[in-house]
DNA sequence: ACTCCTTTAGTCAGCACTGACTATCCAGGA
DNA sequence: TCCTGGATAGTCAGTGCTGACTAAAGGAGT
């Protein structure tokens, strides 16, 4: 059904993205991406950012349009974006926002084995978790607000408002998680099962 | 601060968690893993499997016990997690728990694109994630329901229920989104400022 | 004129990961 | 007795990704 995408790194669709505005360098790619906060969403390294525009260029989504040497500088290669680029861009970006991919957090391989915790140590850890996500979330709301401020539209935040939502779940569930952890049945019945252990 | 895992693969952690409780060979390993779900929240492949356990080994963390030859069959070697690996499974379980890693959800990096698409096509694709989060949600539900009525304990289920929480907010914000792109004014500035593209 | 730091720009070796493949045993049907 | 399919168990080539490195230019301070 769903075929595998030929250079399935996210940060090829970002790179498709901002070329289809207009034809670029690598580096430029990276300024902009880095510039526009984009790259908080995406895994991006500068030596990624080469390999995937390699990787593009062998699937026939870029072609190296001109080599420019602007008075020295290492030469810079421009790349623009083909037609089956574009195709690629609409395709990806629909199939992504339709279809929900699995996601495997880590801290739900982390939560898969909790019980190997003393409640109390459990509880400890918890709460420094709350504490941070309550700093994310924050942080996350101030740069929403200030972006608003300057006049960017919603339209533009909106995966912000993405991850200020899932933080905010998040944050509710190690709340109700502690709470759980705290009740003395549970102490009792840890003890039990786990008390001589290592 | 934190320093780097050896092994950060969090299949590594799962299986240092398997061997804490007995010594085992590579493919039983795989199908605990797979009969208990815990694959569900992890990337799991045998043959990374593999990997995994080679580097657990390079790293100290495990080591190769015996090699069984049980009346014919592929020799298998048995697993056994060392001093050093047992501190390794608590230090990471309890960093893992206390503070949240960045995380890249794809549909995060599709949202920050969404403005490519025309808004009734955005409606119509974000509409099928709507429906296809109800079925996990769905789904979800009904493996935890069954577990706990087989007598499962809550606290080993307490990752689904996270992941439950996570497709709750998710699908809240789709609809709220949904909401906000059927706005005539988003079409109408949508047509102003994207009208003339591809 | 010299040194030092930052920015710009890109390369690369080494390891990690995955899909595809190999090979054996056993149960059951024809 | 032979054949087939599924379960068991593991290997490997090819590609992807990352951290560490290179290198030149520009500017600031002395």
């Amino acid at each position: 059904m769903e075929r595998r995408r030929r250079v399935p790194n996210p940060l090829a669709l970002a790179v498709l993205a901002w070329l289809l505005w207009e034809p670029m360098h690598p580096y430029e790619l990276g300024r902009r991406l880095k510039q526009t906060g984009k790259d908080r969403h995406i895994r991006y390294t500068r030596s990624s950012l080469y390999m995937v525009i390699e990787q593009l260029a062998r699937a026939g989504f870029v072609t190296a349009q001109e080599t420019v040497r602007d008075s020295a500088r290492p030469e810079r290669t421009v790349y623009a974006i083909t037609e089956a680029g574009r195709h690629e861009v609409h395709d990806w970006l629909r199939s992504l926002l339709a279809q929900p991919r699995e996601e495997y957090p880590h801290f739900a391989v982390a939560l898969s084995l909790l019980s190997l915790l003393p409640p109390d140590e459990a509880v400890e850890v918890l709460r420094r978790r709350s504490a941070a996500l309550a700093g994310r979330i924050e942080e996350t709301r101030t740069t929403v607000d200030e972006a608003r401020a300057d006049g960017v539209a919603w339209i533009f935040l909106v995966e912000e408002q993405y991850s200020l939502a899932l933080l905010e779940a998040e944050r509710r569930f190690v709340i109700e998680l502690i709470e759980s952890l705290k009740q003395p049945d549970y102490a009792k019945s840890w003890q039990e099962t786990m008390g001589g252990r290592t």
